[in-house]
DNA sequence: TTGAAAGCGCTAACAG
DNA sequence: CTGTTAGCGCTTTCAA
């Protein structure tokens, strides 16, 4: 093809284009081939109520033969009514939440083009009873509520209800697996636990010495699943190493450093730090105070702002991440798949554990 | 809302829904308010050809007014014609070229709902007449061209060509940065390398010797920049290592192999080997056959399934990787956007370094 | 150059 | 329980 364009302005278009491969079939073949009417094959497809098992039957048969599958784009565009997706995520100041709401908004254009549309509040974790409660006036406007919840009973108990109203919910970030929820998109956090210590491991080397654990709380399962991953791995690869009891900073910065200072104090033979929770900042700024940033061996979780400096700065030495744009999406996608039929792949919804050290960053 | 559920077994759809907020501008408003028809209309916001300047400004003015924006749904269901898309990659035996294959098809279904029709060739890659030949008969049945190119002046020329000639071209996996393309689909290889370095340096600690790095080819620019940004960090922060000559394995597992049997015997002091292209079952190989599988640091790209298995036994220490499903999805993103205006995530198209380790795999 | 009109394949009232 | 009938917001002939 030699490079015979004109002096068209418009010519992108002008490339040569053709139908699509072999006619798929449309709700109306089904129709006829099950001999009945489009709006009893749109009953069928959809589970909507008052149709005949006969019928039924004889339509899901027609779907086999024909090889249907409903065009996603038409099924969108005929939707007058939207789907509503309610966001549940923790009150306080937290880098990675913030994240998240960016990703929310971001993400606008795209819901209203997949006639979704969302809201999100903000509740207290930590608090099971306010929790439960936020998450029950949350669903009662919506079709699909998304929560990063805590696993208690009280919890688990507001999510089967809420399904068994015939809500769609799906858990982020932290999961309450004996629930009902539809999914759950986030790690595996067991596995993060472990993939951070065997950083910390190798990372240390021959040097050995104490490694400390800090956490938010072991009441949230996120937190508690990584600090057993990582004792796991620790003391089955890297016993040489001795664990300090488990360090819980309620995610908060300020109070994280205090704890961390004394520790640096008390244990001159410090190697090593992971941090499974938030408060970073604190961890850097005990470190820092204590001349020891460069030194001890610093593994934490979630890429946010402070973690890339600290990563650039030397003062971290590796961080596990959790994609908030992707698992936004999934979210999104996974609750709009089971309005509009669209396939779901499995790979491309699977949350990977990302590992960033100062060369990759994004 | 308390569980007031009826017996009904399709209560899936029970929930409640709502018309979406403020209604959105369509085609319709945009003709009115520029006082043209729709066709008009749809000619500007296509580029076509055969519209007054005069009628082109005035739709513009109307569409940025009233905050227009096109349906993609809509368009993509009224699409006559469909959007064709060739793929050209290397031939011969190589398992991430297998995954790609493996993930286009595992696309089709998504293909066809976007009315996209894609074929595969497969062509030798490092033969720069023969690859900008194959590219130019691919693209002159097709739309959108992505390739994954070799760097070097014909086949530069020849993606000129193509875009000349109104044809979108994508570059996958290996870029060729001089030339017009629209699209690089892949990682920043500079700083994958220097992710790689990071890890062996780390590794190795306090254990010095000498690390030896293979590739492929250095005239492909994905390995030479690898090798590039991992010689850099080994230089620069760690330097007690000596690096070896490259070793230029063709990405042949044999070869290769039989080059590291000699490299292990002449070296016993090796400690290190970074493999920046295929051809790591020839080098786990030789580290098995010398007895030096759990001793010597191996850091390679590509999570195939042999690499997989090198990690779980040992045999590899962590594994460079960029997600071929993402790389497809994303590819096929950009194409679908250049014709139905949807609008393109940044941050999701950036496709990431991943680094694996034994506990961290998919 | 421009406009009118006929769909694309589905959903959602509204009648039977 | 089931079928008919309008659209949804674009693209694409076909005329003017």
């Amino acid at each position: 093809m030699m490079c015979a364009h004109h002096n068209d302005p418009a010519m992108t278009r002008s490339a040569p284009a053709h139908e699509g491969p072999g006619t798929r079939a449309t709700l109306p073949d089904v129709a006829r081939a099950a001999g009945v009417g489009l709006a009893t094959v749109d009953r069928v497809l959809n589970q909507r109520p008052g149709v005949h098992p006969r019928t039924i039957d004889r339509v899901m048969e027609a779907v086999r033969r024909l090889h249907y599958r409903p065009d996603p784009a038409a099924a969108r565009l005929a939707q007058k009514q939207w789907h509503r997706i309610a966001w549940l995520l923790p009150s306080g100041t937290n880098s990675f939440v913030d994240l998240l709401r960016q990703h929310i908004d971001g993400n606008r254009a795209w819901m209203e083009d997949h006639r979704l549309h969302g809201t999100v509040a903000r509740v207290d974790v930590f608090e099971p009873g306010t929790l439960a409660q936020a998450m029950r006036s949350a669903a009662e406007q919506v079709d699909t509520l998304v929560v990063m919840a805590l696993d208690h009973p009280q919890v688990r108990e507001a999510i089967d209800e809420i399904v068994a109203a015939g809500r769609t919910v799906i858990t982020l970030v932290s999961d309450v697996p004996s629930s009902r929820r539809h999914h759950y998109v986030g790690i595996d956090n067991v596995a993060a636990g472990r993939t951070a210590a065997r950083l910390m491991g190798r990372f240390l080397g021959a040097r050995h010495g104490k490694v400390a654990v800090v956490a938010g709380s072991v009441a949230l399962r996120d937190h508690a699943e990584r600090c057993m991953g990582f004792g796991q791995i620790m003391a089955s690869e890297f016993g040489a190493h001795a664990l300090l009891p488990l360090l819980e900073g309620k995610d908060d910065s300020a109070r994280t450093e205090g704890m961390v200072g004394k520790l640096l104090k008390s244990h001159p033979d410090l190697v090593g730090i992971y941090s499974a929770g938030a408060g970073n900042r604190g961890i850097a700024a005990a470190l820092h105070a204590a001349g020891r940033a460069q030194d001890v061996v610093f593994v934490a979780h979630e890429l946010t702002p402070a973690a890339r400096s600290c990563l650039l700065d030397g003062t971290m030495d590796a961080v596990i991440n959790q994609d908030a744009g992707h698992e936004l999406r999934s979210a999104l996608r996974l609750a709009t798949a089971r309005v509009t039929h669209e396939p779901v792949h499995a790979d491309q919804e699977r949350i990977r554990i990302d590992i960033y050290l100062k060369d990759n960053l994004p």
